[in-house]
DNA sequence: ATGGTGGTCATACCA
């Protein structure tokens, strides 16, 4: 410690390539987890990382969808790759990072989005995700005491009232029906999980990390969703420093729909 | 109720 760690949802790793760089350059982070890297493995940018100091990366990719990255300035060890309901589906990563001494578990997750159709009985992406948050109820926190562990990823729900833009008007559309929220509350709380960005930003405030690109105008509209999220195990959250949303990204060259989220530890 | 934009890979499919 200190210790550093980023996740963004990057909508395809080679043709963001060059905010990618420019978020590592401006911000440094010890570990990057990426998402929807939408990139074969054997087609993944590592000289890009690389010149930059990231010598360490682990990647779960495939052809044209999905697709997880984590990216180290530290050395990582890969722990597993997992698949989710019996799926060849690039979704998860875990890596172990050393951090002066202290071992980090550190779980990167890509959350199926589900679909439009908040029905698992006519829309099978929707009951795709909803079996998705049900297997994540097995992934806890490291039993070792002298592991912490980080889960971060694009999770796909808002869990909270004040993470949409409009509860109300939000209740019914994919990504914020209760079903998904108390199932994502449950995944959380069954591990023991803290939600970092919430111990950080009251949950009062509205707090989002992506913006449709559909709308005409996404600053004026500002109808934006927290769909990514940093947890921690509890040892690691009472050593949280720091919470970052980087909402400016969303207004970069050639944007990511969603925006980096920034957590310090320690 | 509809379509709005942007990605992959060359056709629809997915977000």
């Amino acid at each position: 410690m200190p210790f550093k760690i980023a996740t963004w949802n990057i909508n395809s790793v080679r043709l963001r390539l060059p905010i990618v760089q420019r978020f590592l350059e401006e911000h440094q982070p010890d570990v990057l987890c990426l998402q929807e890297t939408k990139c074969p493995d054997d087609q993944f940018p590592y000289s890009g990382f690389r010149k930059l100091g990231y010598g360490h990366i682990e990647i779960h990719g495939q052809k044209g969808y999905h697709g997880v990255a984590t990216i180290s300035r530290r050395p990582l060890e890969v722990v597993e790759r997992r698949s989710f309901c019996g799926l060849i589906d690039c979704r998860h990563l875990s890596t172990l990072v050393d951090v002066d001494g202290r071992r980090v578990l550190l779980h990167n997750f890509y959350v199926p989005a589900g679909g439009d159709e908040p029905d698992p009985e006519i829309n099978p992406k929707f009951r795709h995700k909803l079996d998705f948050l049900q297997e994540m109820r097995e992934v806890r926190p490291a039993g070792e005491a002298n592991t912490g562990s980080i889960l971060v990823g694009d999770l796909n729900v808002a869990p909270l009232e004040t993470d949409v833009w409009s509860h109300k008007q939000m209740l019914n559309v994919v990504s914020h029906t209760p079903v998904e929220t108390e199932g994502l509350e449950t995944v959380r709380e069954g591990g023991g999980w803290v939600d970092v960005m919430r111990q950080h930003i009251p949950p009062e405030e509205k707090l989002f990390t992506w913006w449709s690109y559909r709308a005409r105008d996404w600053v004026l509209s500002n109808r934006g969703r927290r769909l990514d999220h940093i947890w921690s195990s509890a040892d690691l959250a009472s050593a949280l420093g720091r919470i970052e949303v980087l909402r400016d990204a969303r207004g970069w060259d050639r944007p990511s729909d969603h925006v980096p989220v920034i957590a310090g530890f320690g």
